[in-house]
DNA sequence: TAACGTGTTGATAACGCTGTCATTCCAAGC
DNA sequence: GCTTGGAATGACAGCGTTATCAACACGTTA
């Protein structure tokens, strides 16, 4: 095998065909007897023959590359497994990924304006937004109006135009509640999202609609505004455990402010679950590493990015016509923050041991 | 502004020069009269022109990408700030940056395949390498053979031919043990990190050299395996918490050990730090989201990543001709899992203030 | 004045591939 | 045998840039 310098007129040379019937086998091309396919394999293979990505995206005006959109990884861990998600996915089709980082520059430009600048400037094929830039409108109409196709992984709303993936949000906050309603918990808080997620508003009504079914009356005073990361959970955590009439439960939007909540029922000298239960959404990394571990809603993200990923090389290659929207069930994962209520009477909860729910 | 669509040619028409003055002025080339650099460059503003990265590709055989190998991120965090990291220098560059995840994949082929595999099919102009990837020797000849220039975040050891970054590792595991022995910790046991990676030795060899100065006798049995994550950290620590005479701090290799430890003792009821001080190594966001938060000695992986990629920018343009080799200062961060141990007088530590060490 | 740099500019040939369209091949049908 | 039509293949012109080298302008030196 030589070094990856031989070019398609080598390969065409010892194949002994022209040059327009390699780049057709290497390209998968139909029309090509079975004989000389193999012949142009065998001469590639020995000349260890790539294509040259200029060369093909010259020609091609392709890039064969798409660009990953997101912004500051406040949840992190989050972000990483997405990464790896979208990769897995592009590696196996012969697409290299981009990783376009947006932030605020602190200069007065948002994160946004950093999405535009790279949406402009860098050449890809196609482009996957992460939230909360998938539901930039200005992003979106600057996606569209150059023809980029998009997709986008837990966006507020889908559109006819682009793929999308998101989570069962509302169904799995819905089931949090459910648990936690089941354990004999009647005053149950509720850290907020980020308000500009999607996923932040579904979650809230999983958890309005859970009680509710169970006839217990909203309590504004049980509702804290949250951010998604570890600080703003731990700053509306000791807020609420500071109340009056304290909650029993905290259920917060993701897993790093119920981090947060946990450390905030810790410097309050509250002991987690018996005192205050905390429940967290993703199962992210953090999850595993908080004491207790967090009982949380398992959102598969690596899963789901390589999805959407999936669907976009699809609708680059024109497999599919109409964009995909796709959603991924959250399963209940029991961990030892969450028990029964201490006034109501303790139910069995072994300690140590981590359980799915059956679903 | 029209779209990105405008070619060189038409810059050259608008601007009444030839193509070739354009790509002078765009590649920042010399010998160029000021008022044509001028003209050029407001004939390009107003086209909206952006040179295409394909041609420019194939016309220069440069690709203007850097590939990012790293491994399975068992260190969670860490990567993602390299990330950052190395993307803010690409991009100021003008380079874009190629994640190239490097997993064993289950069917016998190692992480140093995958990579190899990457190095070869993938165009790249630079290669930037993380541990344990970056001490590779089959990695590293593939590269050298290849005349890829490369770049080595945290290597076991330097070369002399590529540039590498690393953190004062040994210097800064001494600082932590001094910080412990200094309020009266005597029985300190270490919890060593995957030992393919460099650090994992620079840091025991710290751990060492601040019980030798203080003539304090290595104990093996306070000298635990562990591999830089959660779980080998977690079972490190029970071993070590379970021994007849425990220790009275434990020191963990990174942070995602540290917080297995802090767990460990969760699990068997001794507090932090009142019966057992837990620090880690890294100030990973992790660190901040343990209870009690951990102490910890900061490596400042973003300013490490972006310092290297700017090297090896540098290189490939020919601007250094010796690679540099950068160490990093680690300062200590002071927080709350560290204390005076139990049995000594206690020191004033107030709780739930965050320091740093004057250094 | 002529020859000589030095700084500036342009004509043209690559770079390695794909798209278009023409051509060849070959089996089936008359 | 001759036609016919679809499958298989190839010739050739780009794709938009950079590299090479020639040409030119202009001030300096012999």
């Amino acid at each position: 095998m030589a070094s990856g310098k031989a070019t398609i007129t080598d390969v065409a040379a010892r194949a002994g065909v022209s040059i327009k019937t390699v780049s057709r086998v290497m390209n998968r091309e139909p029309n090509v007897r079975a004989g000389t396919r193999e012949r142009v394999r065998e001469a590639a293979a020995a000349l260890g023959y790539e294509p040259n990505p200029a060369a093909r995206g010259l020609a091609s005006r392709r890039t064969f590359s798409l660009g990953l959109l997101y912004e500051n990884p406040h949840e992190f861990g989050y972000t990483q497994r997405a990464f790896e998600g979208v990769f897995a996915n592009c590696a196996s089709a012969g697409y290299t990924l981009l990783l376009l980082p947006c932030g605020a520059d602190g200069g007065g430009a948002s994160a946004a304006d950093s999405a535009l600048h790279l949406v402009t400037h860098t050449r890809v094929d196609g482009v996957i937004l992460t939230a909360p830039l998938c539901d930039d409108d200005r992003v979106l109409a600057v996606l569209r109006e150059r023809d980029t196709p998009t997709a986008r992984i837990a966006p507020g709303k889908t559109d006819g135009l682009s793929c999308t993936v998101r989570a069962g949000d509302r169904e799995a906050a819905r089931a949090v509640i459910d648990h936690l309603l089941a354990l004999g918990h009647r005053r149950i808080a509720f850290v907020k999202g980020d308000p500009r997620h999607g996923a932040s508003t579904a979650r809230f009504a999983g958890y309005r609609e859970g009680l509710q079914a169970n006839e217990i009356a909203l309590d504004a005073t049980l509702i804290a505004e949250g951010l998604f990361d570890f600080d703003s959970g731990r700053r509306a955590a000791l807020a609420l455990l500071n109340l009056p009439r304290r909650p029993t439960a905290i259920f917060a939007a993701n897993d790093d402010m119920a981090a947060g909540a946990i450390a905030a029922a810790h410097a309050l000298g509250l002991a987690v679950p018996t005192a205050v239960s905390v429940a967290g959404f993703d199962d992210s990394p953090i999850a595993a590493r908080t004491w207790p571990p967090l009982c949380t809603a398992r959102q598969p993200v690596f899963e789901m990015a390589a999805a959407v990923t999936g669907d976009l090389i699809a609708q680059l290659r024109g497999e599919i016509d109409e964009p995909r929207h796709r959603v991924f069930d959250c399963p209940l994962v029991l961990r030892d923050s969450v028990s029964a209520p201490a006034t109501s009477l303790p139910a069995c909860q072994p300690q140590g041991t981590e359980r799915h729910a059956a679903s």
